[in-house]
DNA sequence: TACGCGACACACCCAGGATA
DNA sequence: TATCCTGGGTGTGTCGCGTA
């Protein structure tokens, strides 16, 4: 059917298609899932950069003309948002169970089911989990409560390291005893919320702050502005290049490289107590513990405020080169935590 | 009851493997 | 070799539990 269909104009075809699924609150996993059976990874590509219709090939045309056809009839909206519906009811179904079960695992021991985050969030397959439905009386998932030794621990790591290598996490993870999914997220959102303190800061400082400085979406750009060469944590794109103001020396700041021997890391040896002893060995460093504050304030001043396109433009190049550069560097380099 | 914060959904980017 | 697609990683936004 590809074939025989006539040229299609993609980028009005995905213009439209954003504008329906955003309208209608819609995701793109689930459009991409059920309508054009690609990965959300391939929705969001295709939506973001269309390619000309007569550079695609017969398989590349396949999701434009779905796409299309999938516009024609507006009861396919309805319909889509019928399956979101469902597929919510499902997931809330199926979260609720797998907490009650979970807990009951859990209250063996915390190592048991891994599944309450690693499950997959990837819940589009939500439709066989109403079939078992246990007869739970929906106990409420529990939230985890880092204690305040961990934290520290995680932000000392963080100084170090705001962009932690696999093995690191799953060092803290053991470490700490916590769910590598929680480190994971702690960073995350750690990252976030210094991110967004930064922000603020900015602005109260009226350095003119411009809310499109925002870190996010603007990462491309926004990574770049100047702030690289000085080591700002945030608004680089992470894990690729980065410097972390507080890191210190050096580099060796790739994850990917996963050799991360986290040798030098027990060595020090100073009498771990409990978890945050054990780590403070992990992470001996000077006292400057508050993170937030000593990062957040070289990274404040370092930041730009007005940037322009150009100049986002020419860092971001420039990030790229480096980025690259690191990578190409990082495969020979025995990185190695130290703390 | 408001707020902090861990968890998660989503959008996006990029590298690299598969394939036409 | 160009194109397609996946997988892995990041940032943003939001939900909802736990606590002050």
């Amino acid at each position: 059917m590809v074939a025989m269909s006539p040229e299609l104009d993609t980028y009005v075809i995905t213009k439209k298609v954003k504008e329906v699924l955003t309208d209608n609150n819609l995701g793109q996993r689930l459009f991409g899932e059920t309508i054009l059976g690609l990965t959300q990874g391939s929705v969001s590509d295709l939506l973001a950069r269309p390619k000309p219709w007569h550079k695609l090939s017969l398989k590349g045309r396949e999701p434009f003309v779905r796409m299309q056809l999938w516009l024609q009839d507006p009861r396919n909206v309805e319909k889509l948002m019928d399956m979101k519906r469902m597929e919510k009811k499902a997931y809330m179904k199926r979260r609720h169970s797998s907490v009650s079960e979970s807990q009951t695992v859990d209250s063996g021991g915390l190592s048991g089911g891994d599944f309450s985050q690693g499950g997959s969030p990837q819940h589009g397959l939500g439709h066989h989990l109403h079939q078992q439905q246990p007869p739970q009386q929906h106990l409420k998932k529990a939230r985890v409560v880092l204690a305040p030794e961990e934290k520290e621990a995680l932000k000392r790591a963080y100084q170090q390291k705001p962009y932690p290598s696999p093995k690191t996490i799953e060092e803290l993870a053991s470490q700490l005893n916590l769910k590598t999914s929680t480190v994971i997220n702690w960073f995350h959102n750690y990252r976030s919320r210094i991110r967004r303190e930064l922000f603020i800061e900015e602005i109260q400082r009226g350095e003119g702050g411009s809310p499109s400085t925002r870190a996010g979406k603007a990462s491309e750009g926004d990574s770049c502005d100047g702030t690289e060469s000085d080591g700002t944590v945030e608004g680089t794109r992470p894990g690729h290049e980065h410097h972390p103001a507080s890191e210190g020396e050096g580099g060796s700041d790739h994850r990917d490289d996963g050799t991360t021997s986290a040798t030098g890391s027990n060595a020090a040896g100073t009498s771990g107590h409990h978890k945050g002893g054990a780590l403070d060995s992990l992470f001996s460093f000077p006292e400057s513990t508050h993170v937030s504050s000593a990062s957040v304030a070289t990274t404040t001043a370092a930041r730009n405020p007005r940037d322009s396109s150009l100049r986002k433009k020419k860092a971001a190049n420039l990030n790229n080169i480096i980025h690259r550069l690191e990578k190409a560097a990082g495969k020979d380099e025995p990185h190695e935590w130290e703390f």
